[in-house]
Formats: C-alpha cells, structure tokens, sequence
DNA sequence: AAAATATAAGACAAATTTTATCTTAATTTG
DNA sequence: CAAATTAAGATAAAATTTGTCTTATATTTT
C-alpha cells in the first residue's frame, strides 16, 4: 500500500518546477539534482509526463520542460495515474468483471468505497500547493472532515 | 497504488471464516478452495494471522483456525498491515526522519494528511461486515463523507 | 503404539514489478 | 559544424511478490 519511489520523485520534480518563475525552461539535471533522484530515471519519467500532456518538452540545447497545465490544475491524483496508473486498490475495486468471484464478490462495495474516497483525498492537493509557503503546508483534510 | 494479493487472500479467508457457525474450526484446504487461492500461499498467510493474534491455529488431527478476535473487531486496516506492514503511503508520511529531505520536505503533510483518511476509512470497515446480508455492502462511506 | 491429519517453520524458487542505466537518434541553438 | 538537450527503446539490476516444497511437530483416532 504505497506510492511508487517514480511516482514520488514525479511530484517532487513538478514541485520543483512549479517553484521557478512561470515559463521556466527546466533541465532534467536541475530537476534531478534538486529532488535527489538519478537524472536518467527522472528524464524516464518526464517523458511520460510530456506524452501525457502536462508538460511541455523542448528538444535540443536550451531544451527542457515547461508546464502544459497550470500547476494549480495538476493534481497529485492526476500525477500517479500518470506513472503507475490507474488506482485500483484490489482487482475489484472498479467494475465487477474484473473480479474472480464475479457477482459474488464479498468484499466489491468496500474497495470501490475506499477507492473513491481516496481518490477524493489524492485529488485535494494540487502541484501548486506546495511552492507556496510551507508553513500553509498542514494537514488540512483530515482536519476538517471528521468521519 | 494497491494492496497486494496476500492481503485480498487474508481478507477474502477472514470473510469465509466469518460465515462459518461461531467457534468452527477452519481447515487451510477448504478456506483456500472457498477464496480460489492456492493453499499453501494461504498456510503462509494464516500463520501470520496466527502469529499476530487475531485467529488461534489447532495442530493435529481437526487442527485448523478459529477467530481470537471477533471479526467485528478486525478491521480491513488490521488485516492489511498485518499482512503487508504498515501503511505508509511514501517514505516520508509517518515522520520526518525516514524523508529524504529532513526539515525541508514538501510533501511530508500532504501524505500524512492523505494516510490518516485512507487509515480511517480502512478502520471503518470489519471483517463481519462482510458475512452480512450482501445487499447491505453498499458505498456506505463515500455516500456519508462528502468532501 | 501406530497411522492419519493438520499446522509450523523455513528454505527455496519462479514471476513480476520496480528502479534504474545505457546507447543511439533526433532536434535546436549558436 | 559543435554542443546541448530530449526521445525512444533495449537492457539489466534489484527488490518484491507470489508461490512451492520439505521436514518437523502436535493431535486425534484406531
């Protein structure tokens, strides 16, 4: 029950940029070397992110990546679909055909209930949230909605 | 992003178990045969079970397992670290030594924030749940909890 | 006591996924 | 043309997941 290490170092590279002055041209070796990930995994990951559509790239010298979408409309959701795809949860979470026990699954409701409220929670948080300042950084959801 | 199949095959073992009469003992060959898991990755995971407490293990001729804690008091979230560990989300979620970036993380509030309500909403669901009449197994959180 | 049955424990192994790395090509700038 | 940078894809290393197998131990029945 984890993010991946890519989906991480994803994150951590669009925050990077989203904290550099709009229209930013961003280097891989930048963006690697200020999130300590390896630039070759990183460049992997940021040419997922630019078929996606979320980033631009440009090739050549003065290459790099700009964003494609504001980083207010980047979700941390939006992000980990992106690299590991979708949010499953358990092989029935979504639709009952892709479960073995078919119509019978016992346990069906409850993933397609905690998928849903998860992906509530993944979608509360923008890229853009976190080049502000950090002390707004706070535990905001699990503060407000008490169940 | 999911839990792994040791966790569902606990789940799904734990729920058979539950639909049996109070106090039967459970062979491994049949909670395998009900769940349509392989019985010797499900031995595996019923010692674990065992180890931890929750079911009680009978070697010998009518050996088997039988609940030690009632499934009204195993939650899915209890079933899920005990099979897989604890919930952590990424490295950085539970406290700021184990991030990469000490003091300086961006993320660490986000996850934490998104880790209690995925905890909270893993706590609100039981074992017995489960064994109940199948219609009542509705989306009962996210219809409640609009956030 | 012996035979049958079931879990316990741990070594072993196969499969899959994750985490990279490396090379070659293509593109842009100067 | 030279330098810098991403694109794409092959390859590989490492880690994790998913299982299997064997031997031991305990219990019940005969």
């Amino acid at each position: 029950m984890n993010i991946s290490r890519a989906s991480d170092y994803a994150i951590r590279g669009l925050v990077y940029m989203a904290k550099q002055p709009a229209g930013t041209v961003c280097f891989v070796k930048d963006i690697a070397k200020n999130t300590n990930s390896p630039a070759s995994f990183m460049s992997k990951i940021f040419q997922t992110l630019a078929k996606s559509g979320i980033v631009h790239s440009f090739i050549g010298t003065k290459g790099g990546f700009t964003f494609n979408v504001q980083p207010e409309n980047i979700t941390i959701k939006t992000v980990i679909e992106i690299i590991d795809g979708p949010i499953l949860l358990n092989r029935c979470a979504v639709n009952k055909s892709a479960c073995n026990e078919i119509d019978n699954c016992d346990v069906h409701y409850m993933w397609a209930d905690i998928r849903k409220i998860l992906i509530k929670a993944l979608n509360a948080y923008s890229i853009a949230d976190f080049a502000k300042d950090k002390k707004n950084n706070k535990e905001v959801l699990s503060e407000v909605i008490n169940f």
